[in-house]
DNA sequence: ACTGGCTCCTGAGGGC
DNA sequence: TGCCCTCAGGAGCCAG
């Protein structure tokens, strides 16, 4: 699935084609994305000034507003030559006149692609978003902050947008196993010091996934839903009754929230916490 | 104000 | 070999 390193990657990918481009038609083959698609008509013959990540949304600036794009868990977006027949499950194509063409593909259709005129960040779905996890504004202290009154498990918490964006339910269990907290704790049963090293965690996890996000560009072609190499080196993740890879105990699999949640039962104690790697 | 549960959708994987 | 059933997952939304 398209975790913040591979948008990052996408983005990356696609910028280059797209920046300082006209955009000059586009099809959309199917509208029933998540939200019906939204590109105003008076976009055609609009310069892309830039492309922008917001955590994992894809924003493509013109004069006049912002195109969002979000993969959802199955999407992908590919510049194709121009004769390329269409693949089952591509939905909207851009033409921005070069040698190729922009399309998305996203079989499960939780992606989206809406228009917001303006100031593209006070579009409903970006502006209660909280930090970027690599930036200066994530630490513990923004934790420990946002955390206040609150009684939720620590691993929804850390999985909420409006916390820190880009967290998903991978990282979420590997960086609370970095960390030495079991997700289902409580933030309000987190000390001040605990949450430093979850930041901290968080951040190596998703620094690791990016550097991973290479290999992942590879495949990025043929959707694939596991991810490549990281998965190769997933402490807890998916891996209930195997051995901890810290300290040998099973490793415990469990609903929360409606999310697999794993974790170490040793290194991730129901009481105190566990020693923090991070 | 919070919190937990529901929802969208398709492909993968397990069971028989 | 093939079919059917279950389930995963991002994240907005809503009811309690």
């Amino acid at each position: 699935m398209p975790e913040l390193p591979e948008v990052e990657t996408t983005l990356r990918g696609i910028a280059p084609h797209l920046e300082q481009q006209r955009l000059i038609a586009w099809r959309v083959l199917n509208s029933a994305l998540r939200w019906p698609v939204d590109i105003p008509v008076a976009l055609a013959g609009q310069v892309v000034l830039r492309l922008r990540r917001r955590g994992k949304y894809i924003i493509v600036e013109f004069a006049a507003g912002g195109m969002i794009l979000h993969l959802g868990m199955s999407g992908s977006l590919r510049l194709v030559p121009r004769d390329t027949p269409l693949l089952k499950h591509d939905h909207v194509e851009w033409d921005f006149g070069g040698p190729v063409l922009l399309r998305l593909n996203d079989p499960r259709r939780f992606g989206c692609v809406l228009w917001q005129a303006g100031d593209v960040d006070t579009h409903r779905l970006l502006a209660r978003l909280g930090p970027e996890p690599l930036g200066n504004a994530f630490s513990g202290d923004h934790l420990k902050e946002l955390a206040r009154g609150k009684r939720v498990a620590v691993k929804p918490f850390l999985m909420d947008a409006g916390v820190v964006v880009g967290v998903g339910n991978i990282y979420a269990n590997e960086a609370l196993h970095l960390a030495g907290v079991r997700p289902t704790r409580s933030v309000r049963r987190i000390p001040a010091a605990r949450f430093d090293h979850i930041a901290s965690a968080v951040r190596r996890v998703l620094a690791e996934a990016i550097t991973q996000g290479g290999t992942t560009l590879r495949d990025f072609i043929s959707p694939e839903g596991k991810p490549g190499y990281f998965r190769q080196r997933l402490l807890v993740y998916d891996r209930t009754g195997e051995p901890c890879r810290r300290c040998g105990s099973a490793i415990v699999g469990r609903v929360l929230g409606g999310r697999g949640t794993f974790y170490c039962p040793e290194c991730q104690p129901s009481q105190g916490f566990g020693p923090a790697a991070c």
